[in-house]
Order: structure tokens, then sequence, then C-alpha cells
DNA sequence: TGTACATCAGTGAACGCGCGTTCACTGATGTAC
DNA sequence: TGTACATCAGTGAACGCGCGTTCACTGATGTAC
């Protein structure tokens, strides 16, 4: 029944997640105001620090929503390939393209409650997936590089979604799509993409 | 002579500039008014505008100065190594290091004027920088492997420089200064870093 | 060397705005008995 | 099934604030003659 006014909205919660996400993934972060979120959601303005208590509190749960969704996928991707590190990172980037607003907030401490637990917690079970794609490798002699694996792939895969998702990449990608292309390059790259003493 | 008060700053651009920097690399582009860099300054809180025009037209002076000190360090590299692309992107790292202030401007277009043409010379110039760092390769038979190449270079450089700003390396690199542990990282991994077919 | 004038750099008052946050409130919902 | 009460979710008025921008102004500097 639209049009019809309702004291209770139902999920004002996700409603102004959503609109926030919506507003990030548009206009970067610097335009969202709790306000704005409010009228979006068809609500008054005092509504949402109901929800959130304050502006960063919005912000920290859509932080912790992305590590949760990220962490997912890649929990997902770890039991079905052979080749972990570089099919992280896909994921990495496939989450990065999918989700655009998480991504950023993520990245941007400054703006949430970087100390909040639920925050702390997604965080780190995030990390560790993340790490664990490394320890089912075969090969043990690895030294350090088995580390600098981790950081190669981790860093690959943060610098390419964000070059791609500011279109800085536009010109060399061509029409392949950005998951493809980083599929490609990651597998070539990337400690445990190939087997390192076979050639080409 | 300090606390004389005169009239005209002697160089309240760059005193703008400076503080926008400073602010910056401490509390995020967030943090930032023209009122408060006025204060910094010494001056009234109309004066900047008098410089910038507006909030956006300081930070496009500030992308515009980062895509610069960038682009010259890219250049003097090139001239000094055999093998550009790793160096290309260790440089890269380097400049995000040192002037993270600028780095972070730089990628965040919502915030300045993105079609200023000053701007765009400056952008397109390190760009072709970073992509001449291919051309000098003995090397002929690539393919797309060259295209890939600097997409993987710029990547890697790129998510390193973040990662390791926003702290997330830092269990990793242990005594390791993020510039050395990039190098390492990038030589071994990005085409060009080391010939392809020799052992270990 | 001196004067007149144009230009430049900074002032300070004023504007209107949207924001985050607080607070006493009220309507809706859920639960115990 | 009915009633009383506690809790929860959203309201709307009010606050104080700092901001960006505009504007007429004035002091300082540079230049032409």
């Amino acid at each position: 029944m639209p049009g019809q006014r309702r004291y209770h909205h139902g999920d004002l919660r996700r409603a102004v997640i959503d609109a926030a996400v919506e507003v990030i993934a548009t206009d970067g972060t610097v335009a969202i105001s709790l306000r704005d979120l409010a009228r979006r959601a068809g609500v008054s303005h005092a509504a949402p620090a109901h929800h959130f208590k304050d502006k960063a509190g919005l912000l920290t749960a859509i932080a912790i929503e992305g590590y949760e969704i990220l962490a997912d996928s890649m929990r997902e991707a770890l039991n079905i390939t052979p080749m972990p590190l570089p099919e992280l990172g896909a994921r990495y980037v496939e989450f990065a393209t999918e989700y655009p607003a998480h991504f950023e907030v993520m990245y941007r401490p400054e703006l949430y409650h970087r100390d909040d637990p639920e925050l702390l917690a997604a965080k780190q079970w995030t990390r560790r997936i993340l790490r664990a794609g490394i320890s089912p490798s075969p090969r043990g002699q690895h030294g350090d590089g088995v580390e600098s694996g981790v950081i190669a792939a981790w860093s690959l895969a943060h610098g390419f979604a964000i070059l791609a998702r500011t279109g800085n990449l536009d010109e060399d990608l061509g029409n392949s799509s950005p998951l493809d292309a980083f599929r490609r390059i990651a597998r070539r790259i990337i400690p445990g993409g190939e087997p390192t003493d076979s050639a080409e």
C-alpha cells in the first residue's frame, strides 16, 4: 500500500544503509548526510540516529557489512579452487566492483569508529581468510616468498580494483571485463598462480 | 621579523597549500575548510578565495602539484635504470609515502575540478611517462603481455602504497621499509624485473 | 627623483544554508498475567 | 480473550555551529612618464 503514511517504517536501518550506499557510489562519501538519508527513506530527520547513534556509526555499519560480504566470498573461493591466491584476488576485485561504496568506506577509517568491536572482529576475520590463501600450498620451501606472495596478491588486487573503478584502466582494458583482465594478469604474476618452473 | 602584522602575506598561495597538505595528511580530506586554512596562515578567511577561487580550486591545485612531482620522479627514474617497470613502481610508492596528501587528493576526483586544463595536461603527462616504462624493453614478442605489464606494475604499486599507508601491511613488513619491501616484490613479479627464463 | 594611476592582495562584515545532535513527546508493538 | 504495562521506533521543534561565498573596501606594490 504505497502512499500510506505509517508510523513505523518496517526496516529503517536497512533503508538508510541502502540509501547511503547509493549516494556514496554516485557522489562519494562527501555527499552523505544523515538528514538527506532520512529524507530519502521518507522519515523524519532524527530517526536514523535511533539506529546508528551518529554519522560515524552509520559508516561503521557499512564497513562491517563490507567486510562480511568480502569474507564470505573469499571463504567460498578457498573451497573451490586449486590456486587460491589469484582467485582470492579475483574475489577481492569482484567485491570492489559490485560493492564500490562498501569498499570505499572500508578503506577510509577516519570516517567511522575504527575501534568498534564488531568492526574489529569482521576485519580480523577477513584478514585471516586472505592469509589462509597461502597455507594449503604444497610447496614448503618458499622462505619469505610466502609472505610477499600475500602482499603481492593483495596489493595487486587492491590497486587494480581502485584503478579500474576510477576509470584509469579504461583505455587499456579494451573489451574485456575488469575481472577477466585481472584473472589473466594474476594467473601469470602471482606466486601459486602457475607452476613456477614450466616454460611460458 | 615575526609577530609583525603585514598587509601582504608574501606567498599565501604556497602557505595555504602547505597547510592543506598538512591537514589532509593528518585528518583526511574531510577535515579541510578554507576558513580553517586561512586561520592557519594567519590571514582573513576570505583571502584564500583570491588565489583558488573556491575550495575545489584549492584541491585542484594540490592534485596538479602531485602529478607534477610524481612525473618528475618517474621521468628521472627512466633515465637511470635498466629495468624501468619495477623502478617506476618504486617511484610511485615512494611518492605516495612522501606526499600522502597529494596522493590522496589525486585519486578523489569528486573533490576537485576534474576538467581543469592544467590538471588534464599534468595527468596525461604523468600517464605517458608511466607507459614509457615499457617501450625501451629489448624483447619484442610479448603480445598483450606488454599492456598487462603496465597494468600489473601500476596496480601493484598503487595497491601497495595504499595498504602500506593505511597500516594494513604493518605486521607483514617487519623491519624493512615499505619501499624496500616493494622493490623486492616488484623485481620478482613484474615483467621486465628479471630475465624470465633463469631459475630461482 | 617624483608623481599619478592601475593593479594586486588582503579585510571584515554580512548572507544564507544545511548540518548533526538533543529532547520531550507520542504512536505502535510485544508481553505477562 | 482482555487488560496493563514496558519497550521500541519515529516525530518535530529547537539549538548552535561552521561553513562557503559575496561584496564594497583599503592598504601595498609596480609601472609609465
